[in-house]
DNA sequence: TTGAATAGTTTAAGTTAATGAACCATTGCT
DNA sequence: AGCAATGGTTCATTAACTTAAACTATTCAA
């Protein structure tokens, strides 16, 4: 493994997590990400429950759900009309942690 | 170390890190870091020779570097009217690692 | 089959971010 | 002082994002 190789692994962690450093950078998702994290339900919420928890407006936590899940970041399971959210540990949360420990390896060895 | 306590540490990282994750998170600045960790030329580079290595404006290039910069993602150095900008491991990506490993900490020990 | 509950979508308005042109500031050299 | 090199800043325009209101779709129960 050279520089080059090393260089490469970054570019493609860049690609890999770019939807979720978009998504986690937000101050709005971060809060929502919040209350997802902090329940004691272990089956996850639902978009009003999350309503409820923030200042937030229905679609306004709809529309920042979308984009979490688009990224990869939450996880969404659906019963009858209610739809739960949650976090997972095989999320793309991962790809992030390629990232920096990528970049890390590149500045401690190849500099 | 309970999951109130650990909740308390993202919500930190959180704060912490929201800077870096939305300079990091546009693919113009991935582009950018990717020509400062590319470069063998270990004293940085100038804005100028990343303008070069990019498709971007000089002024564009300003602007990406002062945003990165006040993320604490790079670092810059003058030398007369020459400013070199560069990576190091003592950045802000630091506080990124940290935001990772105490969300997974999170779910897999108290979830 | 009608009505209530839940939640996603569309639209329009407001806000914020990115860009290039032009301009300004600083340094170093003669 | 005058000039060239470097690069930061301001401004106006364009693009993208965020939001709430209104609307639509689905499911379930009576």
């Amino acid at each position: 493994m050279n520089k080059q190789d090393q260089l490469n692994l970054i570019k493609d962690d860049f690609i890999n997590s770019q939807k979720v450093l978009l998504a986690i950078g937000d101050e709005t998702r971060q809060a929502i990400l919040m209350v997802l994290m902090s329940t004691d339900c272990q089956t996850g919420l639902r978009v009003g429950e999350i309503t409820e928890q923030t200042h937030l407006s229905r679609p306004a936590v709809s529309h920042h759900l979308k984009i979490l899940r688009d990224a990869g970041v939450i996880l969404m399971r659906k019963e009858g009309t209610k739809n739960f959210y949650y976090i997972d540990i095989r999320t793309k949360l991962g790809s992030l942690k390629n990232l920096v420990l990528d970049i890390e390896t590149l500045l401690t060895k190849f500099y």
